[in-house]
DNA sequence: GTCTATAAGCTGATAGAC
DNA sequence: GTCTATCAGCTTATAGAC
């Protein structure tokens, strides 16, 4: 990247620290004191870089915001069903173990749930448009509350500093050979269940 | 509960406030004032019946936190293996359905973790004997995965307010009936899946 | 870009009247 | 039991020097 200027690196890792902040004490346990203390700085250089608290926790969501609705999109043009739920799981999948903690906070924190909702103007409902892409428009009770268990439980569990001294490719292994079990997708071969680790292509039907 | 007096009423008004709240806004996002202003009293008030914002959280978390507890001991006192499996599973099912929102915040609030923490002195580890108790001591990495997802999962979906409209019994038995998909538990007659309803007792092995 | 200094307002918490 | 009044400290946020 020939374009990261001082302040660029400065601005995304006063990101990377609000991220960790707010993953350990919530966005609305977290101040910009600590933020600004971690960082290293004072407060008033945090206020040149974002205008308000708010400000920040949207520049941290939107991100992994933007990637999760890109690949939402291209989960929908997919052409058979399977194929759509394997890329939607794998997609999230992929999100949740690329930024760890962030996913975790979508599914729990009021904060950041909140500064999502300002930033789309409440507009798409990621957690609706997820469980469609995976069980369907019209899931009867059963169905649509085991896609709601396996989204949060995904994003939680994956997230989890329980899990941090996992690699990335293990993680997402395990994770997404879990989301077919629950949506009863038929076995792979190779799978993490057996194998420990295996290669994870999502196009396949 | 002849017991009852105006001011136990008030404090366990407070806590059902504050579980409100907290769950709204999260505990770092609740303030006494925000609680004082729900119950319709000054913070004055408030600091009659607690010494401090701590004191309430713990409060809170406490009496779902005791019957856990007690669920596991009862879990662990069961003869075979499967006996154990469904009555950890039930009885932990049974506080997010009763709680509703408050199990939620066990699994994903930094305040209510650190009051826990507090009031246990660090002595239980709740997400590790629960897992214990359903995967056994030494599970495999993708055993364990599963346990984490469910658990935090289901706490979570239960807890949603996408979950407020069920009565107890219909969400009971569906997030028992996930459950024991998940951890691979044979199939029971009248399961939820096929009929949408079903009395559910935890005692079979 | 980062600093010091400052502002208005909210926080958790206490003292004492009723 | 609940109130008013008050506290020191922290909060978000701004102005202006370097």
């Amino acid at each position: 990247m020939s374009g990261d200027t001082v302040a660029e690196d400065t601005r995304s890792r006063l990101l990377a620290t609000a991220l960790k902040l707010f993953s350990e004490h919530g966005v609305g346990g977290t101040s910009l004191q600590m933020i600004a203390d971690e960082l290293g700085v004072t407060k008033a250089a945090v206020y040149y870089h974002f205008k308000t608290k708010d400000e920040i926790t949207e520049a941290v969501a939107a991100p992994a915001l933007q990637e999760l609705i890109a690949r939402m999109d291209e989960a929908e043009r997919q052409r058979t069903r399977g194929a759509q739920i394997d890329h939607a799981l794998s997609g999230f999948v992929d999100l949740i173990v690329r930024y760890r903690s962030l996913i975790a906070l979508f599914n729990s924190d009021p904060g950041i749930i909140r500064a999502i909702d300002r930033s789309l103007n409440g507009v798409e409902n990621f957690a609706a448009r997820m469980r469609k892409l995976l069980v369907g428009p019209d899931p009867d009770l059963a169905t649509a509350l085991t896609a709601n268990v396996l989204l949060a439980g995904l994003a939680l569990a994956g997230g989890s500093p329980e899990q941090a001294h996992l690699d990335d490719e293990t993680l997402r292994v395990h994770l997404f050979d879990i989301g077919r079990r629950m949506l009863g997708r038929p076995k792979r071969r190779g799978s993490a269940r057996a194998e420990g680790s295996a290669s994870m292509g999502a196009q396949g039907a």
